[in-house]
DNA sequence: CCAGAAAGTCAACGCTTGTTGGCAAACAAG
DNA sequence: CTTGTTTGCCAACAAGCGTTGACTTTCTGG
């Protein structure tokens, strides 16, 4: 197979694909251990055999299911003044268009590796941002760790438990309340 | 039976507490679907049918393990200045001294009825602090709803998550850090 | 002391789970 | 057309789950 050209789609890989998505749905909806793989194989169509042969086990598929990168914007573009709306909105955005993340946050309560993962993403993408703001090394993972407290409280009451009073609000009402708080733990 | 006399201690109320409080520990360290009665009932060194036949089922179980009162004090005789200071430092010293809250946490994630008993909490008991500080009750509502989306953030960070930087912070740190965010979200 | 109730044990049920191996169909290359 | 490989389905497994009913032991009131 000459390295130069474009390997030709395997006919698979639409089942593959099938399966991570339905996967994603299955996790975010129901958590790591009520999400089944039969039920992820009827949501995609196919037979639970075949979610074993292209992923090999569940804890293996929720891996690959919950791959996230929050993509950050780089903070030493926004106005200083403006990091902690900005950011809020971000993570409102990243959230609303994609259930990886609510997967994961769900998983990550009674799995241990999901809750790795979820260290890992405030640890290099959060902490980073912290430290191009000048702050030391330290310091910034505390600010890191700050964000977190607020950012998947927000998620966890919006999106997991469904407090009324936080499904209720505007995404503008929620930017707005909690961008000074950001605000506060990124620039003191 | 006499009323006015106190009932007899019964024979199986030892039985029964150490059903209550091996429940607690296993719904607070493994999540509602993977506590089973087999190890709760092995932890409180008994056969598993005790379990049934002194709860009936699982779910009537983790209801009577997941009673919870935040036991708030009366956010009238706190100085203004210092209200969010001292919830904060209340909340940490509820959630470390009694393993319930977290139980309920972890099991809400999964577990509507236990989702439910959050929502309650919040509604029924931070609700109305607001409400006594002279907010409007649908205000008073959204700000109960702020301060869960804080507070469960640090609960879900250091309890479950267990994110290094929230780990490592002292009792007195996260009073610092959360108190005026606490203090904002009730007093604007 | 004795009958009846209470407390506790034991073995099993029906069901669901992740996972496996064998076999059929569809495709690709010669 | 004939190979060999890829893709897929089916049936079954071993294990673990909540739950049940029958049985034995321990206590208690008269």
């Amino acid at each position: 197979m000459p390295a130069h050209e474009t390997v030709r789609p395997k006919r698979s890989d639409a089942t593959r694909a099938a399966i991570l998505s339905a996967a994603r749905e299955r996790f975010a909806a129901d958590g790591y251990e009520r999400a089944t793989i039969r039920a992820i194989a009827a949501d995609a169509g196919i037979d639970p055999a075949m979610v074993m042969r292209y992923y090999g086990s569940k804890d293996r598929l929720f891996a690959a299911a919950a791959e996230f990168d929050l993509r950050l914007p780089d903070v030493a573009t926004i106005p200083r003044s403006r990091l902690g709306v900005t950011l809020v909105g971000h993570f409102l955005d990243r959230w609303e268009g994609d259930e990886t993340m609510l997967a994961l946050l769900r998983a990550a309560v009674t799995n241990e590796s999901a809750a790795e993962k979820m260290r890992a993403i405030f640890a290099t993408q959060v902490g980073p941002a912290a430290v191009r703001l000048g702050h030391p090394p330290a310091q910034a993972r505390t600010r890191a760790g700050l964000i977190a407290t607020q950012m998947l409280g927000l998620a966890l009451c919006r999106y997991v438990l469904r407090l009324p009073p936080i499904v209720a609000m505007s995404r503008q009402d929620l930017v707005t309340w909690l961008g000074p708080t950001v605000q506060r733990y990124l620039t003191r």
